[in-house]
DNA sequence: ATTTAAAAATAACAATGTTAAGTTAACGAC
DNA sequence: GTCGTTAACTTAACATTGTTATTTTTAAAT
């Protein structure tokens, strides 16, 4: 029963119900749980709806998770503040490995399956807008620490620094979230594995150790 | 057209050829590619087939990415009786980055990708073997080099110090599979992040640089 | 020759993404 | 006020998938 004619905002709220709806099943039941009829059922549309509001199901699960990317950015923002460039570095990590470990379906979906080449101009996210881009965070807060003179002098490419330290930062991750439970491996403690991976990011990229 | 009664030998046979059949597909479309009808069809059998010599089609794929598991610790295991342990831990390294990043495919299947969890007992992998087990060799190469004094001396576990440098090396090729071609990314050439990679791990963890 | 059971194929089911074809009802035009 | 028009939505339907049930074929065993 269709009462017609729906605002530009009623439209907005149904695509927001939609993706809220698919983000539950995603979330709590992994990215296979997330069948077009099972989100339209829970949004109380037949599944053939969904069309009317993404062209298909890839893009629905795009929508989602670039929202919830945009809220790794603006929890990782609070950090950026830090004065002491070190610091901030560090804390910036902490934070972004925080969020990994507590959204593992959404970080899979970031950064561990496979997509379609992502097109930044087809983005819903601003690229190098610091507030919903974490990647140029990054770039910046390792920057800055470079400008700093944190970093042992023979590194002088700010952005092979930060890609370095993301990949090194992202294994930790993603072995953990994929290969917790692995009875294969005798894994040490998270936390261990944790300082132990920061330390030797710092002792390997840094001039000096710091402070203690 | 059943001819009968095969003996073990060849139904070992055609069970290679199904996980060949399958590999084929799986290496060059992706796991996506890897359906039981495609399998089917390219060995000439039925798809319900299949289900005579696998039970389902999770098994089938691990079963193909079992055997080239085993082919990983094979391809390492050139490096194990490298005298120098130093020289031995790079060379691992080498070529674990290597066999990653030419059977992306593989490797996202192994390292990338959910699965029920993992029981040693039965996998066709035998643990431990440093034959099958990379992961059993990665730890003799850590231990020994160890050993050698090569590590700093607060660096007191060599199973802590092997999954930290696992979990680096792995994000420097798990972004490289799937991130390479994001637009997103100004990715700095893969051999400068390799280098970058494995010399923050070195000035990391060991004592002092090496001859050079 | 008849029976038996292994080895395979065909038929069929349920779930999924997706498209095509209706259906309902609010709005504008006369 | 009636009557299309069309937005919003639903129901049917299709193709593809993994998988099971049922049936067929055929070499061997008796």
């Amino acid at each position: 029963m269709p009462p017609k004619v729906k605002t530009s905002a009623e439209k907005q709220a149904v695509r927001t119900a939609i993706m809220d709806a698919a983000r539950e099943l995603f979330i709590h039941q992994g990215v296979e749980a997330v069948t077009m009829r099972a989100v339209a059922q829970r949004v109380g549309y037949s599944a053939t709806s969904l069309y009317l509001y993404f062209g298909d199901k890839e893009q629905l699960l795009r929508a989602v998770v670039d929202a919830d990317v945009i809220k790794l950015a603006q929890a990782l923002k609070s950090t950026l503040n830090i004065s002491d460039p070190l610091q901030r570095f560090l804390q910036f990590g902490q934070h972004y490995v925080q969020f990994a470990l507590t959204n593992p379906n959404h970080y899979r979906m970031m950064f561990m399956t496979q997509h379609p080449p992502c097109d930044p101009a087809l983005s819903s996210i601003e690229q190098n807008n610091p507030e919903q881009d974490a990647y140029s965070q990054l770039i910046g807060v390792v920057t800055s620490a470079w400008h700093a003179g944190v970093f042992k002098p023979t590194l002088t490419d700010p952005a092979l620094i930060a890609q370095t330290i993301w990949a090194a930062i992202h294994g930790l991750c993603a072995l953990q979230i994929n290969l917790a439970d692995d009875a294969w491996i005798n894994w040490r403690p998270l936390e261990a594995r944790v300082q132990a991976m920061v330390e030797m990011c710092m002792y390997g990229l840094m001039k000096e150790t710091p402070h203690e």
